[in-house]
DNA sequence: CTTACAGTACTGACCAGTCAGTATTGTGGG
DNA sequence: CCCACAATACTGACTGGTCAGTACTGTAAG
């Protein structure tokens, strides 16, 4: 353990640095070296915690993919069963990436398109997230909110809407977070006929 | 120009073995080398055609990108404005995606999360298609098939849903393309109202 | 011979990863 | 408290494999 109030330890400052420089430039085109000066901290002790430049980026994703996780849970738990937990996981989803713009872009772009390892990784994350929607749509369903669909595809299709719109954001910074949730989440529920 | 049942030409043989392996492997993963030795032809010849590796990768996302526009402009053009316009370009590059799984692949995961050059690149093609949906979204707000709404980020919600199903069909096969058609076609028509 | 292409051997910049060494912190015994 | 030693944390110069790109040669057609 640490005083409270003194510098982050070397491994925050690493995972911050390599998110700044991984999340403006990619995997590829960020250099150990960079994140070295970014972070002020030196090569060898990167390697000192984590076994390479993959699973540093690794754990990046996998940090931001649990707090998506938690909070969506935390915005559930806080709702009786239907639709309207449906509803707060959306809005809390949506506040966290509007929160982070960093890792959101990390996640959903920085993270695509890289090898079968990091393919693995990102349709584990996809999956994770799907099978949340899919399991309160279904709910929803069961006790009548909403009229029976392929929750299957509508879980998938409903990311996309949600990262694309994000990852609009993310690179212009429009539409305003408050635009989104306006149009977004009335858009996703009216697609399953709820309004 | 080519005696036209020859075999096809070199330029066409390199775009079609980069395809394939590109396809599979993405940018970074995939060596000029075996791009030659999917096309049985040299190196020499690919910088003959190409001015570098990057090049050839853009030539391969703008074709595809080309191929997807001119579809659903074909559909559109068959249609009477309104909301039929919307829904036959919806159809269309459903189809054009479904018909196509590889150069699918390309588009939509191997050209993310490449650094900032191509970055450009999928922005650009990004914004063709969305506002290509955007104009004939307000068209049929115009003539009264739908109710207005923020046309901006249908838009791009709708692109979002329409990539990450065809991503999820691409990696596993499922769902498949009548599914995708029957239960995805509906969901974006209802979330704006139409039925 | 020239043009237009095809084929191949080679180069050198680049950068992830290594490692021998240094600094810092922890701990038990006197 | 202080010394001896150990364990842990960190440093940064160096290396070696990789691969995009180049230089050069081959050849067929006009």
């Amino acid at each position: 353990m640490e005083p409270p109030s003194s510098r982050p330890s070397t491994r925050e400052r690493i995972l911050d640095a390599a998110l700044n420089i991984f999340s403006a430039k990619g995997f590829h085109d960020t250099k150990l070296d960079e994140i070295v000066a970014e972070g002020g901290i030196s090569k060898g002790s990167i390697y000192f915690h984590f076994p390479n430049k993959e699973k540093l980026f690794i754990a990046l994703v996998d940090q931001f993919a649990d707090l998506i996780e938690r909070r969506a849970k935390e915005a559930i738990d806080q709702q009786t069963p239907g639709i309207q937990r449906v509803q707060a996981a959306l809005e809390a989803v949506l506040e966290t990436f509007g929160r982070y713009r960093r890792p959101a872009k990390l996640l959903l772009v920085q993270a695509v398109g890289l090898g079968s390892v990091f393919e693995r990784k990102r349709l584990e994350v996809n999956d994770r997230f799907a099978q949340l929607i899919q399991i309160y749509l279904d709910e929803a369903i069961a006790d009548g909110s909403i009229a029976p669909v392929n929750t299957h595809i509508v879980a998938h299709a409903w990311m996309g809407a949600i990262y694309n719109v994000v990852i609009q954001w993310v690179y212009t910074g429009e539409p305003s977070q408050e635009e989104i949730m306006d149009a977004l989440l009335p858009l996703l529920l009216k697609s399953v006929d709820y309004r």
